[in-house]
DNA sequence: CATCGTGATGAAATCGATTTCATACCATCT
DNA sequence: AGATGGTATGAAATCGATTTCATCACGATG
């Protein structure tokens, strides 16, 4: 029985989709060589244009379309990059992958995306699995990755970038802004406006050296103005509305003074402080200022619109874009690439009612 | 031993990273044939133990990882999905995506993600390019495609779902909700508020069958109460702060009498046309009253708070790749799968000075 | 005791395009 | 005329894993 099984024919309709146009056949109905086929659609100046058009012509009609992993395979050129972010679910990495996508897709290239919700264990395995799967080059988010990833990428020669940072004294690619001069450029602000009580609600800092440098460029503009910044000045909030409410609630209710101002990782854990503050009664910002970082959307919507940092993220998403692209051309490219984050000034931060002694009119 | 190795060795680094780990040498190592190391890897009870783990030893000793092409091209199976999206830049598609890809990360598929900016013919170059690509499934927004996508799916035989729709008529799988009919639950909660004159700011219906039915569910709702919706009353604006502004001052400033309510195509539209009523000394709701779409974030947090339409993106996310992977399972699997749209009653909603005839205690 | 079935393994064909190398042709130059 | 070079094309090797088919050993069965 298996003699006659007549071979594709009777099979699964499956096998039959499946049994695709392929490159001989195109050539077959041309009359030439595969490898002439293949010349046009690579090389077509190698090519002469009656062939050409004879090629053209039989591709289109049989409806050929390449069959990447044979190509990728022979030419060992995969064209996919991959992009390795911890959540989509955040304005900005999509913007930044939005961004990046859209540029590598002028450029012919295909973009794998993988997210790992902050745990790093999880973001090497994606990275193997993009790896894995051929991506030439990977767009990661901050410094801090498991030694392994290093590692990887080292051993597969695949190079990469790491964005939302930027540190011409990094071994490695950056594409972004440095993280602990833009926090420090809002804590001078409130400085300069008089506050002496400040507080902070931070991001999660373990395995984040965004909010990590955030919080050091802090505390260190802080000192540059004999300020310290104590413990329990400061509270660790996932980035969340409510976390930034209870946060506030826990900052707010402690035995030491009441703050005046307080700087907030990002936006939205801005937002819930502003609505614990003023569910309180507290006015914003009279009675406290409450600021925050990355200006998304909302932020100018808010009540009172809030003073925060401009992150760039489509300018980063094209930097990195850029440089992988550069990279992979062969091209000589800058190794790291900063974007311009910018204070926008809006009125949640205002001076407190009694000013310190950095109070200062031009701020 | 050395002495053999002389080839690659004394290349140059890249060729060196690039001449990777191959099956055949973890095969040598472990004194077997390249088939049982493959078997061990994608059938590892087809192997006796003690083989296996020499086999395990042998790989994690060269650090082998798998050359996803010549798997591809061997196996006809990618693992991988393509997504078409148009913009990653909002926040539900993003969620959509987000929820999608981890759902399919966990089954071992990557995503491959390419957006088209809300242009039909960019997405048909992209579908092509992903089907090329080898993706084994394809996820879309809406049931309007070009043709050519449809048919190109069909000859490569490969799976497919449209989201952000649900409609159990439809000769295509979709994965979403009824966007007429969640309309109309929005307009019939302005009649029986009692509004009689409604206007609305649509999104741009253009080859897009969501803009489209959504305004058709306003109109064929209000038609069911004797109210008509002239073209007068309705503006179709990109979805943008600025275009609900510029759209709600046009419809405000026209002779016709002042409507009592505006039905918006989006919260982003909504809170375009928020800003616009404030800004001309409206109050919202006693005023006139403004309604959204999408529940984004920022809704609950607007002066006022917005009423407006729960779509859980996250849900159809998972919806969808549940559905692919069923079908790339060769399961049985419903061709048509809704999730729940509510209506969220906020305060940006309520009875205009002068009730009309549908008037309604209980809304 | 011959036979059969079963499970583990190996040898070799295979997936479909790219790429190297060879060839044929024609034009140009000495 | 002969040497040279460039161009267009074809034949065949190749990329690295999977898969089919064959083989072998071993225990069970009639």
């Amino acid at each position: 029985m298996q003699a006659f099984r007549l071979p594709t024919e009777t099979k699964y309709r499956f096998q039959d989709a499946a049994s695709r146009v392929r490159i001989t056949d195109v050539a077959r109905l041309a009359g030439c060589a595969p490898a002439t086929v293949s010349r046009t659609v690579n090389n077509p100046d190698k090519v002469s244009p009656e062939m050409r058009s004879r090629i053209e012509r039989a591709m289109h009609e049989l409806g050929y379309v390449r069959n990447h992993a044979a190509r990728a395979l022979r030419s060992q050129r995969s064209h996919m990059v991959g992009v390795l972010i911890p959540t989509l679910d955040y304005a900005l990495y999509a913007r930044l992958v939005s961004a990046a996508s859209t540029q590598l897709s002028a450029a012919g290239i295909s973009t794998l995306i993988a997210t790992f919700d902050y745990d790093l264990d999880a973001e090497l395995r994606e990275a193997r699995l993009l790896l894995e799967r051929g991506a030439e080059a990977l767009m990661l988010v901050g410094e801090c990755h498991r030694q392994e990833i290093y590692d990887l990428l080292h051993q597969f020669g695949v190079p990469f970038v790491n964005t939302y940072t930027f540190d011409p004294e990094s071994a490695y690619p950056t594409a972004g802004f440095d993280n602990s001069a833009s926090a420090a450029i809002m804590a001078r602000h409130l400085v300069h406006l008089g506050h002496s009580d400040i507080c902070v609600i931070s991001g999660i800092t373990e395995d984040n050296d965004r909010t990590t440098k955030r919080l050091e460029g802090i505390r260190a503009e802080l000192a540059r103005h004999d300020m310290s910044l104590p413990a329990s000045r400061v509270i660790e909030s996932p980035y969340s509305i409510s976390g930034g409410k209870k946060a506030c609630a826990l900052l707010l209710s402690r035995d030491a003074p009441q703050p005046t101002a307080i700087v907030c990782g990002n936006d939205v854990l801005a937002l819930g402080a502003l609505i614990e503050c003023t569910a309180r009664g507290l006015e914003v910002p009279g009675d406290i200022s409450v600021v925050g970082f990355d200006n998304l959307e909302f932020a100018t919507h808010l009540n009172p619109p809030l003073t925060t940092i401009d992150v760039p993220a489509r300018d980063m998403g094209i930097a990195a874009a850029e440089f992988i692209l550069g990279k992979l051309g062969g091209d000589e490219v800058a190794k790291h690439n900063s974007v311009e984050v910018r204070l926008i000034l809006r009125s949640s931060s205002a001076p407190p009612r009694n000013p310190g002694p950095h109070a200062n009119s031009n701020s």
